[in-house]
DNA sequence: AACCTATTTCAAACTTCTTTGAAACCACAA
DNA sequence: TTGTGGTTTCAAAGAAGTTTGAAATAGGTT
């Protein structure tokens, strides 16, 4: 005669946790996977120093690539890779003007960087 | 006669760009070092969605690690990093109780995942 | 067309992060 | 003291992210 086999419950979290439904409850309040991937990519963009900076610096100043390479003293592949994580990330954008690429903060960007900062 | 080589500035940004002192005017107004790693610990935090998703979960209800595993369905090692990784991001941290280590939001934890969320 | 210059793309090497299972640890009970 | 349940640590394997330099692309000029 054995009982389902149950996670135990330390006695002094039971009472909440069964408040907000259990596991279940607790499961069904957490956003949707969309929601999760989105913040994740946000925050994959903010998880190297170069590209925190350079969001800042782009907060500060729209700027190319040749500035942004000549501010850092990266080269222009490694420059390049982070602007394309942080365009991933939803956070940077850019404009044509001739030869050359504008960077500059999204809406998302500025309002992180201010949030952030 | 050649002059100094120094880098292209496109036309449409060069005011501004010098208004802001140049290169090391920006860099200047950049945070300290100490302050991108914090902001890149917290975003490495977060920058998976096993954690996300345990930040959230805990910002409902702290829990012991015995019901972040019913929930998830993650080995203990792999919910023992998880947590790992977010308490070095200063979002979560633990107090025992008995046998059961239970785990809840900072206080940054709590801000980030209103924030978030 | 041929030629710059600014920028991206690619592949290979390298580094860091994540998962896994086994072993160790720690608080408590018998 | 031995045992047991909850949790962390460890090492090895695997996956993902980063750096590098060379080659490709694309707009503008001669």
């Amino acid at each position: 005669m054995e009982d389902t086999k149950e996670t135990d419950i330390p006695d002094s979290i039971r009472g909440e946790f069964e408040e907000k439904g259990g596991i279940v409850g607790i499961m069904e309040s957490l956003p949707d996977d969309q929601t999760i991937e989105d913040i994740v990519s946000v925050a994959r963009a903010l998880s190297d120093p170069v590209r925190v900076r350079v969001l800042f610096a782009l907060s500060v100043q729209p700027m190319c690539v040749c500035l942004l390479v000549a501010m850092t003293g990266y080269a222009y592949s490694k420059m390049s890779y982070h602007l394309s994580v942080l365009k991933e990330g939803g956070l940077v954008c850019a404009r044509q003007e001739g030869n050359y690429l504008i960077y500059y903060p999204t809406d998302l960007g500025r309002r992180v960087a201010l949030w952030i900062g």
